[in-house]
DNA sequence: GGAACAATGTGACAAAAGTCATAGACCAGG
DNA sequence: CCTGGTCTATGACTTTTGTCACATTGTTCC
């Protein structure tokens, strides 16, 4: 990847640290569907996003998943970044959602940028709070919220990253992110239904107006 | 606080970083009950916990609290460090749990010592790493589990946190913490009880045998 | 067109959690 | 000792969520 396809996807980054980038760094395409990440693997480097959308989501011992946040372009995954530390192996699974093209960056490298790029320095320090808040969020829904109210703001989640009012996904799939039953899920999307907020179609939600 | 506490309290941290500590940081004492963070509340310094205990936990916009994980002497708050980059507002609430002494350090020396001291460096980056693992077990244990093996695990943690087999507080307390109902909580130690889990007492519960 | 399969809708029922009401026990202060 | 207040236990009932079972609908492939 070019310095000037890096600078395109991440303009605060400082000119030295994107020659630094394009030296040290590879690109690594992943279709739909493919991991990126699984609990329980070794780090060896921390990815940047530059194309697709990628799925961050935790899952139990048993296999169930619970989604926490997308990863977009011109972002980074946190817990990558905070793991140069220590060998530590990933505590989430991310899956590429769209076929997805990252910056793959060897993690001794982490800890030299830190102290030598600014901008470096700043955008990872951004990429934690950012985290820290997706968390922080998430942990607001499951202990505050009801699963209606926990679809409402999923659907719209799902809008804004997308950037379609046009979901592409079945009632099991949303069951399974949210780590409840299909007929929960079904029941309260034909109540969202009746009451105007969404048009169901088969494989797919329509959103017409949500709080 | 004089260099010989410090370096009691944070073994890892070089001299010359606790000489800079000694210099330009200041004790606070909060009593046990004291807020130390307030939602909303904008950040001007870092606290690192020397004595005591501190709780942090989630407030929603009626009051109902959700406890988080605690902060006892040798930790930090990630929250108040990732947020030295942007003016950020707490979003979390922390309050002493018991009688607690803390090093507050202005945010300005955590750009500064990030570049400066190697110790510094890795003691924020194991903070972050830390607290990010606390959320994301957080967030497993209301996503996955039923509320009796929440109860469980958040006595354990208890348990741990302070050291004794006899946790002084009261069900509606935990309720609270919690965000469940003094009911349930009740009930689901009086069933515990009778599993010879724990013994219950006005107050206080004596944890048994927990898995 | 028919078969197979997956997605969705729905009824019945169960379990978990929450609410309301009330009674009994315990503790602190006068 | 008595009173007031708080903590705990418990029953009755409601709501939310989940499971099971089955039917209907839609899609794809032969």
């Amino acid at each position: 990847m070019s310095a000037t396809e890096i600078r395109e996807h991440f303009p605060t980054f400082e000119k030295e640290l994107i020659d630094d980038i394009e030296a040290k760094s590879e690109i690594r395409s992943f279709t739909a569907g493919e991991q990126l990440m699984r609990t329980g693997q070794y780090f060896k480097s921390t990815m940047l996003i530059v194309e697709g959308l990628v799925k961050v989501y935790r899952e139990d011992d048993q296999g169930n998943e619970f989604f926490m946040y997308y990863l977009q372009p011109g972002q980074a995954c946190a817990l990558s970044m905070v793991c140069a530390v220590k060998q530590e192996t990933s505590q989430i699974m991310a899956k590429a959602v769209k076929d997805t093209e990252v910056i793959s960056i060897p993690l001794a490298y982490m800890d030299e940028w830190m102290g030598k790029y600014k901008s470096w320095y700043h955008f990872v320090l951004e990429t934690y709070r950012a985290r820290f808040e997706e968390l922080l969020v998430t942990i607001d829904h499951i202990a505050f919220r009801a699963m209606d109210e926990r679809l409402e703001f999923y659907l719209k989640k799902h809008v804004q990253t997308l950037g379609s009012k046009i979901i592409p996904i079945s009632h099991q799939e949303i069951a399974d992110e949210l780590n409840s039953s299909r007929e929960v899920i079904s029941r309260l999307l034909k109540k969202m239904e009746q009451l105007g907020k969404v048009k169901l179609q088969r494989n797919s939600i329509e959103v017409i107006h949500l709080s």
